[in-house]
DNA sequence: GATGAATGAGCATTCATTCAT
DNA sequence: TATGAATGAATGCTCATTCAT
């Protein structure tokens, strides 16, 4: 199941293939409406080929999530743990997390409509790891509060979940041929975030 | 199809049940999750009957969006059209439909998880009588643009968009029995989006 | 079930309208493809009221079979049983059960498609009627071969079988805004007929 | 859809059975009054491995005149463009398509019984090829009244449609274990069209 | 006479998964 | 590695009929 040790550097094209067109479908038609079948046909594969890559469809999604957790979390470090202000580092990684979500939209589609479909363990543990991320992002807002720079009277988690609600929301409304491009509205959204925690 | 015919004031109890069974399954385990078996059985009745009062589980879904949106209109219109100042009413709004969303969580929860499910003419019809909500809230925010009380720098759709991001993702995190009421959830949400649009 | 005594002379609309409309519905669209609610709908009553006049689905198929029965037996006992030679009484009786055969051509549809759906008792006894008017006619047939004016080296059952498959099957093909009127094929077919029966 | 890949020669027990059994129970109850479940059951195989061979209910009806339509035109090519006059040749196809349809007298009684449950498309589809095998009949009739030896004040199309009346009939009235033997019926009614055709 | 809510058995079809090859 | 035939349980839905009112 883990990427197999393909020492010549080949691309694994079906495993690869396979995580690809499930993402647009789960995408375009949710997981529970999405068959198996229609996912090999798409990746040009058989079924049996998808059961030696994966252990089951619940598997394919799983490893959508860990795809998409990965990326984020790397992404939010290196801005927290970088250079500049709170305030600065706050609105950085805001206005990240807004553009990232833009590009993947189809993951973050999937995320918020077909988690709670996963096996009840399997969940528990995005869960965490997506727990983990908030985390590391309402650190941010604490530490501007305990300087004094953020208003302190409404609680970090609060924030981070009004904020994040915005966030993962993008997938039903925001389309790439829209007015705005996705670095405008992560400057819009990190505006609104930062001007709402004006002391 | 609602009937009544029913002098002692126990209105079509069949019906009702079948509605609130419903809509706890599907926001326990999604829409797909849930198969009609299980909901007749949780409300007692056949499944003959379920199909006497509803054409189909894709019409349970929609009236339960039906009963939702015209809550959150009424409500809205009431705040919108009523006594104050600009920035009171939308305090005010805010904060209610955030106390509103908690109160009704499961129908909360069932929106967004479930909603690309509906068959595209049921899911056009819910999406444009979502939109006019949408569009009367936006209209206080212009409001206050052109009167000069709130920044006129971000456009007022991506306000709504951000503000109800937040309030559509409370199903996803907000219990009951957490460490905040949701009146106090409502007077934060309602603060921050107030103060982000400070000029 | 029997015509309820109704010494007003009052046509009974409901009854009379169930079986016009069962009788287009089952044409158009075959016996076991057409639901009671359908019917009832078509005619404007309850399905309460269809039970009322009628004991099942069966008994109204049934029904329409007695009607078109009777009919046909009638005409055709007129024509044997009236003046002229056998060649013109065969022929006229040929001719006549077309005409009368394309004027009610969704009784004839629905004869040979549905009349396998009947109960086995209830199919008896349609067959025992049908099997009649057959005779009837094979007899004007035996006249014939026996006065010398037909060929008589055809068993008179083959000749029968032969003539009313192809009055069976005006219903697959004949149109009344096709070509030819109804008495132009009855003239065609009894043509066919008396000629294939010369000596 | 077909599949060999069987060198022993048993060719595709598990579609040939399918097949022959649908055909065995249309023909008995009809179309609609028959169940998969039955199918299945009586060809000794699961649903799932039905639907593994077969796209759906219909599609079985359709693979059953597919077969039929191809045997028929085939023998109705050989004769109508083999040797022989006209006179010859009308006779002999006569004759055979009477001898074929008491050889498969369930596809026939399939074939009138139930050819309009088919989905709308296929039903087209279906009645296109017959046309075309009723025009090849039509043509050798046209033929022989161009050259004069039949009577030419019938249209040719009347004519076929009078024949072929009689022989999708058999299916009513024909038994196996009758008097008379297929080629004996089918020498009658090649007699009875050839005579009245005599000019 | 007439209603329409309710029944309950039955229907065609789907689908994730397995396994002999 | 990869195939695809086969499974078997589940799904949404239909429908003729009944019956209290």
């Amino acid at each position: 199941m883990a990427r197999s040790g393909n020492p010549a550097g080949e691309p694994e094209p079906v495993r690869r293939r396979l995580l690809a067109e499930a993402t647009r479908l789960f995408a375009e038609r949710g997981f529970e409406s999405t068959s198996v079948q229609e996912i090999v046909t798409a990746a040009g594969v058989t079924k049996g080929a998808m059961y030696h890559y994966f252990d089951s469809k619940d598997d394919l999604l799983h490893e959508i999530y860990g795809r998409v957790l990965r990326l984020q979390m790397e992404r939010l470090t290196k801005v927290a743990d970088g250079p500049g202000t709170v305030t600065e580092r706050l609105h950085a990684a805001a206005a990240d997390v807004v553009l990232t979500t833009v590009e993947n939209l189809d993951d973050s589609k999937i995320f918020f409509r077909s988690m709670h479909q996963l096996a009840p363990d399997t969940h528990k543990s995005v869960r965490a790891e997506r727990r983990r991320y908030h985390e590391r992002f309402r650190d941010l807002v604490s530490e501007g509060q305990r300087e004094g720079v953020f208003r302190a009277d409404i609680p970090a988690d609060i924030v981070v979940d009004f904020f994040f609600g915005s966030v993962h929301h993008l997938g039903t409304w925001y389309h790439t041929d829209g007015p705005l491009s996705g670095a405008e509205v992560g400057a819009h959204f990190a505006d609104m975030l930062l001007t709402s925690l004006r002391p």
